[in-house]
DNA sequence: AGCATTGTTTCACA
DNA sequence: TTGTGAAACAATGC
């Protein structure tokens, strides 16, 4: 699920229900989520401090503590991640992002179950693993989880996000022009490159191609300024729509990413193939290369 | 059973 | 130097 849209919902939940609030404990028990840390290696550097500010740059996340003198955290989602915050111990409410909608009730469960215990939130998975992966723990008894399914997302003190472009929803369309528009590679690669530009996954670099009109597998350098400044703008609003409607697999074409589906612009066979190493689907008329 | 999957990293190779 | 493809990572769903 996450990509660029799904992460910002995600930062702005933590930023509107989590800051402020002092780390009193720290499961960073899975060494895979974890790594390169050891267990005890995060918790011994967070505990004690306050989150002060959420932060970030494309698909990556960081949680900054005591007006940023102290220790940062960083988050990613991978494929599958999700962020809770549980709210504090009596309050009434707690908070959820993303998969199916999980009652405060249910969070607080989910929260109580802790790392690799049994007991799904949801009951009807009751008996299932819980997949928090990762858990802030604040003084006054809420939490900060993440859940995972996959496991493919990470948790790491001061992240290094040096090798990112610019996020793809702050890059002006002068720099997308530059950034984007050189080289022989084909245009998703391209436009999927996180340190080109950070924040487009695979389907929402199918959503805005789509919605551009541009070939997946042409060269980005081929593109006119013109063209590339259409693409910005398809991105921006792609990426926009997804953050309104919940995901990117909200996005107009994403349910046509299937076989034998007909494009649901003009009706013309929708096609697929390997670009960027990632499965592509694009309109055989509209998005046709060469021409 | 086999294949695919919204992400990242690494490596062999042209 | 650039770019590609494949593999690995982990785990689930069809």
């Amino acid at each position: 699920m996450p990509e660029l849209p799904e992460v910002e919902t995600a930062r702005a939940l933590i930023e509107a229900c989590a800051l402020g609030r002092t780390i009193a404990a720290v499961d960073d028990g899975d060494t895979y989520v974890c790594r390169p840390h050891v267990p005890g290696d995060i918790a011994s550097a967070l505990v004690g401090h306050e989150l002060t500010r959420a932060g970030r740059i494309g698909k990556s996340m960081w949680l900054e503590t005591d007006g940023g003198d102290g220790p940062s955290l960083g988050l990613h989602l991978g494929m599958a991640g999700r962020i809770v915050v549980v709210g504090a111990e009596g309050a009434a409410e707690s908070t959820a992002y993303g998969g199916d909608p999980m009652s405060p009730a249910e969070a607080k469960a989910a929260a109580a179950t802790g790392a690799g215990a049994g007991g799904h939130p949801d009951p009807r998975l009751s008996g299932n693993p819980v997949w928090t992966r990762f858990a802030l723990d604040f003084e006054d008894g809420g939490a900060l989880l993440l859940f995972d399914k996959r496991r493919l997302g990470r948790a790491v003190l001061n992240p290094d996000l040096t090798h990112l472009g610019p996020d793809a929803l702050l890059v002006s369309k002068a720099e997308f022009r530059a950034r984007v528009g050189v080289g022989e590679a084909p245009l998703k690669a391209r436009i999927m490159d996180q340190s080109v530009i950070a924040g487009v996954g695979n389907l929402l670099a199918d959503e805005a191609l789509w919605q551009a009109r541009q070939p997946p597998l042409r060269p980005a350098g081929d593109l006119s300024g013109d063209e590339l400044g259409a693409l910005w703008t398809a991105l921006r609003k792609a990426t926009k729509a997804a953050m309104k409607r919940g995901g990117v697999h909200t996005g107009d074409v994403i349910d046509f990413r299937r076989r034998d589906a007909a494009c649901p612009r003009c009706g013309a066979p929708m096609v697929k193939a390997a670009v960027g190493g990632r499965t592509t689907w694009w309109c055989s008329a509209e998005q046709a290369w060469p021409h």
